[in-house]
DNA sequence: CTAGGATGTTCACGCCGTAAACATCTATCG
DNA sequence: CGATAGATGTTTACGGCGTGAACATCCTAG
């Protein structure tokens, strides 16, 4: 869980923003949506209970009214807070990935230098692979991330992605996910960027891939969750995994363009 | 929606009916879940409500208890019946491409006749072709469908794939989801098994084939129904599925093993 | 120092899921 | 054929939820 909204507020007395003298909670809105995340990630979206939340912060029911709209609202801000936390997981797995090339690449060179100090074209022919490798994994790092987190913090996994319209004909508010803005969506954007620049996509294949990419494996961890698939053995897990990244990889990379490969449909 | 549910149970006073006949109101269940079926229709999952049900079926609240043990039960007999409706849709999507590549195919041989009738080799070469294509435009029609199946009926969509597991420590009981048991799996089987003898699936990528695609074309549904891209214009929307089929489909049909693709992350 | 806004509390209402006790209907058995 | 037991539906009641209204308290600007 992402470490601010337990800012438990200092107790230097001669702070500015001191008081805590009990009627007055200090920072109840933080308080109050960390204590809704974890319940979120407890019982997922349902669990959310306003009532709850007000309780475990210790202050009753009404209160969190001078701070949320109503219980959409605070909905809502533990989406935000879950969407970021999935945004952490996936930019320290594709770090890591990145940062494992890195001792790989760093092995490989001491042993090139040990094996033949000289030995010519070597270099060249291996950076390519080098730089396929690396974005391969990356790949594999963000599918893989994505479905741990997901696994790990089913709840808050599902309340990320919970709809919020208040089906009984309220105006479908924007949800919070202004692609481009959200995080999680550039470090995808990352990924692919350095897939198309080390040849493993096909440029006509680039528009959408994003989409395309995301679809793949967010199914997938649906499926993986609460879908027909459910309590697979994690060996079998990390294989289904593995398998729709590869198929994914290979889709991006083949040169037809899209709109050949189906559509014949009416 | 599917008809049943509304079955009206027979009057005729003589018949047999043993088992779930005529009492008081005569088929409470069914139109108890025909009435839930109908507010998941409108508002999704949460839109499921007991009494609100059987308000509508013109009955007390606690009647429903005799034929569900709760609101969980309730609705799982309505992500049931859901099921059942996607399932129905794409196997009309599917059939329908299957009618449609039929007319195209005597079309082109009513062609063929008048312009070239004894034309050598012309029909083997095609053979081969037209299956392919068929089998294309089936998994362009299975995509499509599910995806117009969730737009066209999003709160029955979101009520089947809900999550019914009561965080509070149930035992996460089995969801309605037989992998095998359920027809929507079954005609993505067919259709891949299809693709598989048309020679547009390699061998080594079948396996895991139904759960790479139905998580492909689940996951865009997701995204364009509550995700980043929902309210996309119809005429983007149908490129996104394309792109996405299109990209499946060259993934599933590219030679290198699954494995190499990815994986090289630790 | 004082007034007013921000923050939190108490009380109240209607809705929900659900348990318990009671009423009614129907099929079956003596 | 009439009694009886079980299936089906109703009434009543309880606690929990989201939320509005009126009231209390605190903090800060004038």
């Amino acid at each position: 869980m992402r470490q601010h909204g337990q800012v438990q507020h200092e107790r230097t007395t001669s702070e500015r923003t001191p008081p805590r003298g009990a009627y007055h909670h200090g920072d109840l809105r933080n308080a109050l949506s960390a204590a809704a995340a974890e319940l979120a990630r407890e019982g997922g979206p349902e669990a959310v209970v306003l009532r709850e939340a007000a309780r475990r912060v210790g202050v009753s029911p009404t209160a969190a009214y001078r701070h949320f709209a109503n219980h959409a609202d605070l909905l809502k801000a533990v989406k935000h807070e879950a969407l970021a936390d999935l945004a952490d997981a996936l930019a320290a797995a594709v770090a890591k990935a990145d940062a494992d090339a890195d001792d790989a690449d760093a092995a490989d060179a001491d042993a090139d230098q040990h094996r033949s100090p000289g030995a010519a074209d070597g270099g060249g022919g291996q950076q390519r692979t080098r730089a396929q490798a690396r974005a391969r994994a990356r790949l594999s790092a963000i599918g893989h991330g994505y479905v741990d987190f997901a696994l790990s913090a089913p709840g808050l996994f599902r309340t990320a992605f919970c709809h919020s319209g208040t089906a009984d004909g309220t105006p479908t508010e924007p949800e919070p996910f202004d692609l481009g803005t959200e995080r999680a969506y550039r470090v995808l954007v990352d990924v692919l960027d350095s897939m198309l620049a080390a040849g493993l996509i096909a440029p006509a294949r680039r528009p959408g891939a994003e989409i395309t990419a995301w679809a793949m494996v967010h199914g997938l961890t649906t499926l993986l969750l609460d879908g027909p698939i459910r309590d697979l053995p994690e060996a079998d897990r990390r294989r289904m995994v593995d398998d729709a990244t590869a198929t994914l990889a290979a889709g991006l990379a083949a040169s037809t363009g899209p709109g050949s490969g189906s559509g014949a449909g009416a």
